[in-house]
DNA sequence: TAATGTGAAAACCTTCACAGCT
DNA sequence: AGCTGTGAAGGTTTTCACATTA
């Protein structure tokens, strides 16, 4: 059951399987159902059981999934079960919003290093270290083993700092900038852009 | 033509079309074709068209889509031809940046209020304004003919404020809290969650 | 009994391919 | 000649429904 066959959909789905269970962990929950993560989560059960259903059986016929079980599991398919490393490219409010983010590093996301194209930022101190210029890049990314580049520099220049994460063989990206960035197929990226969001919720609101 | 027949992925790429065709204007190109937008959106000249086709005829056949005329009309489609009014609930390290991001107001997204739970933050000036306490809810979204609220408190206190929201009309939610919220059919709601991309994002970098 | 896991069916979405218009 | 708009085909995703198992 390889990445291949797996459906992104699902893939994409997986992570809120996992921070339902989490939830349900510190709950005391011991047991969960297909039917109740569904309601928890708002999907039926039949998806949830089919999702899971590409990577193995995870449940007990008459009973249903053991929470821990199933959560190791999942953290497991999705790689989370080790600490990735990542840089911050753009430290002006979105990136330092970003860098004082505590929701990543419990996630085991860590952000290990920051860059900004503008030398005033250079040297600057921000979220507990300095703020380096881009052409260090190459050099601390191969030595920091960093394989995920966070980007909230202005559109203008996303692109450009995209390219150069992707030279410098940083295969997974987390865009802030409001732009529909050009990358090779084997590059994953995500896009963060509550206003894409805001336009297309008003459709619904006409 | 009706908002029911038009798939929700169609609606969700519409913003991605208005922002493309926004920097062809910048541009000073007045004329595209789908072939030219889907290269620069990289998906299919034919899923644009099929896509726009759900509401109406914008195109000349053997030249392509004027520009200016495409965009107005997708504005309008959207809804974004008139101006939202937000608020802000929770002013604490996410709010401030919310509040403090200029992307929202250009287009045509503003924040016009903020509250917070926390007696201490109450009263207190963010971004041009007082912080309200949650009290002042219903009078305020209903005087400033407020549509839309931003949610940034934590977890554990977002479905209790989206719930506040949605009693006092707010039909449309833009929820920063890493939680999957239970909302009633007839409310629009976008999760911003960059640790689910990121969750999602490591599966294909294992 | 109660819930999983899964083929098959249904629904949905994308791509093809070409008639038709400029 | 060139590109749109669109039925039809093809592919993907969701849901159904039930055999199976604890």
């Amino acid at each position: 059951m390889d990445s291949f066959s797996v459906p992104e959909v699902v893939v994409l789905r997986l992570p809120l399987y996992v921070r339902a269970l989490s939830q349900l962990r510190d709950g005391g929950t011991d047991v969960v159902s297909s039917q109740q993560l569904g309601s928890l989560l708002q999907m039926t059960p039949a998806q949830i059981r089919k999702d899971l259903s590409y990577f193995g059986r995870f449940g007990k016929q008459g009973r249903g999934y053991n929470v821990r079980f199933l959560l190791h599991e999942l953290r497991e398919i999705l790689g989370l079960d080790r600490e990735w490393r990542a840089c911050l490219i753009g430290v002006g409010r979105l990136g330092h919003a970003i860098i004082n983010y505590p929701g990543f590093s419990p996630e085991g996301f860590k952000i290990v290093a920051a860059f900004d194209g503008d030398s005033d930022q250079v040297g600057t101190s921000i979220g507990g270290f300095k703020v380096r210029p881009m052409e260090d890049l190459a050099e601390v990314v191969n030595e920091m083993k960093i394989s995920i580049g966070i980007v909230a520099v202005p559109a203008s220049q996303a692109q450009e700092v995209i390219e150069k994460l992707i030279e410098n063989k940083v295969k997974g990206i987390l865009n802030y900038a409001p732009v529909a960035p050009q990358v090779p197929m084997n590059t994953v990226i995500r896009n963060i852009d509550p206003v894409l969001s805001l336009q297309s919720m008003t459709f619904y609101l006409r």
